[in-house]
RNA sequence: GAAGUCGGCCGGACAGUCGCUGUCGCGCUUGCGCGGUGGAGGAAAGUCCGGGCUCCACAGGGCAGAGUGCCAGGUAACGCCUGGGGGGCGUGAGCCCACGGAAAGUGCCGCAGAAAACAUACCGCCGAUGGCCGCUGCCCAGGCAGUGGAUCAGGUAAGGGUGAAAAGGUGCGGUAAGAGCGCACCGCGCGUCUGGCAACAGGCGUGGCAGGGUAAACCCCACUCGGAGCAAGGCCAAAUAGGAACCCCAUGGCGCGGCCCGCGUUGGGUUCGGGUAGGCCGCAAGAGGCGUGCGGUGACGCGCGUCCCAGAUGAAUGACUGUCCACGACAGAACCCGGCUUACAGGCCGACUUCACUC
């Protein structure tokens, strides 16, 4: 059993939560239902069957130079993630963030992981404004 | 006290809450829970050198290629470090130097300058010597002697000027003017002696003096070097397809059909090896840290005691809150070590130097 099901206020973490595989990454790259854009970064996301939301992360050394900084927004990203995934359903979620997001300071760049995580819950709920179609 | 040189060290602290991860114990059952206990750096970086480790190659030797380059030592090894020598910079503590060879050959040397490499002579100086011309004297129209000109031959490289560099420098003598032409000292070459393991230094003697620079230009000499890298390499091993061996059945299975005949189609089972996904090992006890004794100028070595100090793999060491201060730089392990180089807010300690002041 799930530890977030039958406790929501749960902010655990574990593997459960995270997307271990190439072959999880590719199924999400390759299908993608919901993708949320922004100036610096990218969501997308494809409900499975499993029990709750999955978390994936695409850090570029192309996008973001210094490797203190890639793990800077990892954490910050994962922190934001385990706090508001109860309010996800069963998604596989990857964030890629881009270019000129290391830049920001640090409390910019928890805010904008926050809205990231709300702006999805909200596609998610909605059916989606502009689905991704899912042959391309 | 001010300025500076060298060496070493630290690089936010504490508390609480929520998380991640290694490991140990227990439970639960296997990518979970609870508890204990570890969890980035001085550069983890650049990947510029050197090793260990792994696989491949390998009789010996040579060539090519790459690297290194004063001497001695340290080291697993080095392009590193230590000590020493030489040269340069600084009042000094100290700092800097690819620091072998240009009498093996080749190439290159802008501008300036007369000339940049078989040395020559632009301006200049001289014109002793031999001519020429003038004057004077002697004597048989010529000659001889004296004197003047700077006119020709010629002598010269001291001085001027150019340059990073022009056949060593200073002084005296010398001369027509000059010149190692001669001498003294310094420099250089050769010989020799002394000190030193050596690089080299010093002394003595001797030669008037070889001849530009450039070798991070080719090159020569000496020494070193096999290749690839943990995605190395090894082990376990689904599903699917194909392969091999053995056994069984070819009156069999499947399809058409209500069934038989018939027609079409096809073997079945077990085991094995290769091998993909995936997993495990390699993977952290080491040229290890700290303390101490001894040897050594030192790098370092030897002995004893003590400690275990990250090990992830979609990739962990973070977030939030509070308190405090000098308000926090550069930056993240990925097989492991030794170096070098580069980045870095601020701060601490020690030794030394110069200047100033007090006594």
């Amino acid at each position: 059993m799930a530890p977030e099901a039958d406790n929501p206020a749960s902010n655990r973490f574990p593997r459960s939560l995270r997307l271990l595989k190439s072959a999880e990454f590719q199924a999400v790259f390759a299908a993608a239902e919901q993708r949320v854009s922004h100036r610096y970064y990218l969501l997308l996301a494809r409900t499975h069957s499993g029990a709750g939301p999955r978390l994936g992360l695409v850090v570029a050394r192309k996008n973001i130079r210094l490797a203190t900084r890639r793990n800077r927004i990892k954490r910050v990203a994962r922190e934001t993630f385990r706090h508001q995934a109860p309010g996800l359903g069963a998604v596989d979620v990857l964030f890629l963030p881009r270019r000129g997001m290391d830049a920001l300071p640090p409390d910019r760049q928890t805010r904008l992981l926050r809205e990231a995580w709300r702006a999805l819950t909200k596609a998610l709920e909605g059916g989606g404004p502009r689905p991704c179609s899912p042959e391309s």
